[in-house]
RNA sequence: GGUCCUGUGGUGUAGCGGUUAACAUGCCUGCCUGUCACGCAGGAGAUCGCGGGUUCGAUUCCCGUCAGGACCGCCA
């Protein structure tokens, strides 16, 4: 300890008699007057120092000017408290410090935000006085939990020979994907950079240079409106391999997955990992990051009630859609009609039209839509869903991608009104082989699934000029929790099947050539076959730490509408900038008008 | 772009068409030598986010706006 002998946290009974010397900050004074008890914390903890004058009657009295937050330098001699007096609480609760010394090197001023694990402070407070927030121990443990992360996958690629690479924060603005952030270039009139949205390209053509293994936890920005698990700059664990068949890839993840649960959270996982095929975790989950910490699948009724009276559900199905349901086990009493009109109201948030229901009582199918169903049905309905007395069953009947956004979303919000998710698991799960691409009805063309240097399946390959929306990728996505980790594919490294997708997608050649040319001229001079994945670390260490949201576990992140509250970025800029870069407003904005 | 929730002393909340705007905590002052959520006594502290409307009267009802949050779209 450089500066100080000892760390609050750390003083134990090996260290009574000796004299110390603690800095750090005041969590709490106790003034009894002639005594003064001051709980004393630094980064490792906290230690309770005591004035007395019977020790030392200046440091008393200096005591007293002594507030919350302000930053102490302490000398003084460890004692053995009183057994009375051993406070259990706390790991240093057997010693205290009776202060010899005190030297106040700095005063605080009443902060805002009370530094303690138990305080509720609305979020906008916490953000403007980050540093404050920054100081609770809670936060304190996120961020070592995130070093810790960032320490184990470094140590695990490190042994694997990868090696960091950086790569440009300036670079090109590419149409594909999310929309760009853009930098305004001085030097060239009416240009601008894009802050990468992942160093995708860079990766790729650092397995060109024959770098063999490339990572690097880089930070990515993407200017899309924001949630809960959603920053505008966020930090990925970038990987990228040459020659490393596919099924070795993903083995080496899940060993480093594992090295980072077993150190952050001493959890054993096992290996390999569940898989699983995008179509399947679409029709049992209605996701494509299904949690698979509790059951409650989709149970397809379709063919049941295909021909039934119920025009609502024949008709979903007789134009191309589907009907399917839940089963929320024993929930029937837990729902009332009025919960279920909540319910409802719910799925309509999806598209969903309507929620259908039925309870399952000792006699049978209730509820306002079991006349349409004979008792052949209803039994075969019981029977398809595994039902029992007490049982809730809630259906969708719509086009196949409500049905899955409506119910998948249902379910969860089921499995956790039901308490069925156990937090305590880490269910880690491979989705794979998604769809290539997708068709877009607005725009009349096919979108990339992942980006559009996923190699199709080998399989599919032939698929890819007649029909491209059958094709699938020969990528995956690790999902945990319910949280999409991350995703990675093999790429393409042929130039004439990267054409073949640029074509797909409806780029001309032309427009190939001037967006990515400089890669499909790079494939021309020996590429080696290359595969990589890319780990969202902030929600890793969302989910390591069990929280919710992405901002605990960011040193400084921006709110939903993107702006931090603690520098107030973004901001406007002089006239004099705006100059500079040869730019001009087309409206003054807001901020500016005010003034 | 849209939907919903929230906005009241420093902080967290309560409240109501007419109040001296309540409570907890924090803060300040005094007393107190074994506290650790210290205790006791006293005190200061709020243009009820902002603008408009309805009303004799609005912190309360309505509209708009700003800020924070959750979600849909967007994003992989």
């Amino acid at each position: 300890m450089i500066g100080r002998s000892h760390s609050c946290g750390n003083v134990r009974e090996s260290q009574v008699g000796e004299t110390v010397e603690v800095k750090g900050w005041v969590q709490k004074r106790r003034d009894l007057g002639g005594l003064i008890f001051i709980d004393f914390r630094d980064r490792s903890g906290i230690v309770q120092v005591v004035f007395n004058p019977k020790v030392s009657k200046e440091a008393l009295e200096l005591a007293e000017k002594v507030r919350s937050e302000y930053v102490l330098a302490i000398t003084g001699t460890v004692v053995e408290r009183a057994k009375e007096t051993v406070n259990p609480n706390l790991p240093t609760g057997a010693v205290e410090i009776h202060a010899e010394k005190l030297e106040i090197l700095n005063a605080a001023k009443n902060p805002p935000i009370a530094v303690a694990d138990d305080v509720e402070v609305s979020e906008d407070i916490r953000l403007k006085y980050r540093y404050l927030d920054l100081r609770r121990p809670v936060m304190q443990e996120t961020f070592k939990l995130r070093h810790r992360t960032t320490k184990a996958i470094r140590d695990f690629l490190d042994h694997n020979e990868f090696l960091e690479v950086e790569t440009p924060m300036l670079t090109k603005s590419t149409p594909e994907g999310a929309r760009d952030y853009l930098v305004p270039s001085r030097v060239h009139e009416g240009e601008f950079y894009a802050l990468p949205q992942s160093p995708q390209l860079f990766k790729q053509l650092l397995m060109v240079s024959g770098f063999e293994r490339y990572y690097q936890i880089v930070r990515c920005f993407r200017d899309e409106d924001l949630r809960a698990d959603r920053q505008p700059e966020f930090t990925q664990v970038d990987i990228e391999t040459s020659f490393l068949p596919k099924e070795d890839l993903i083995s080496m993840m899940e060993e480093m997955m594992s090295l980072v649960l077993k150190e952050t959270k001493g959890v054993d996982l096992q290996t390999p990992f569940p898989r699983m095929t995008h179509a399947e975790a679409m029709s049992r989950y209605g996701s494509d990051k299904p949690d698979t910490r509790f059951e409650m699948e989709f149970v397809d009724v379709s063919e049941l009630v295909k021909d039934s009276s119920f025009k609502v559900f024949s008709k979903a199905v007789s134009s191309g859609g589907a009907v399917k349901g839940i089963n929320a086990k024993g929930a029937a009493g837990n729902y009332s009609r009025k919960d279920i009109d909540a319910l409802t109201e719910y799925v309509k948030t999806y598209k969903a039209k309507g929620l259908a229901w039925l309870k399952v009582e000792e006699e049978g199918l209730k509820g306002p839509i079991s006349k349409f169903f004979d008792e052949d049905i209803s039994a075969q309905l019981i029977e398809a869903f595994d039902a029992e007395a007490g049982d809730l069953l809630l259906f969708v009947a719509d086009s196949k991608s409500v049905v899955a956004d409506s119910l998948g979303s249902l379910r969860l919000k089921l499995g956790r009104e039901l308490g069925l998710i156990d937090e305590s698991k880490f269910n880690f799960l491979w989705i794979m082989d998604f769809p290539l691409m997708s068709y877009d009805e607005e725009q009349d063309r096919y979108f990339a699934e992942h980006h559009p240097f996923t190699m199709p399946l080998k399989e599919d390959l032939h698929l890819l000029e007649e029909e491209p929306g059958n094709v699938r990728a020969d990528a995956y996505d690790l999902v945990l929790n319910g949280y999409e980790l991350g995703g990675g594919s093999q790429r393409i490294y042929q130039r004439d099947i990267q054409e073949k997708m640029f074509r797909a997608l409806g780029f001309t050649k032309e427009e190939a050539m001037k967006e990515f040319g400089f890669l499909l001229e790079a494939f021309e001079y020996g590429t080696p076959p290359h595969g990589g994945i890319a780990f969202g670390l902030d929600r890793l260490v969302m989910l390591l730490a069990g929280r919710n949201n992405l901002r605990d576990t960011i040193a400084f992140p921006k709110t939903a509408s993107a702006s931090c509250l603690l520098t107030e970025a973004p901001s406007a800029v002089s006239e004099e900038q705006l100059k500079e870069l040869n730019l001009e407003l087309r409206k003054k904005p807001v901020a500016a008008e005010k003034e």
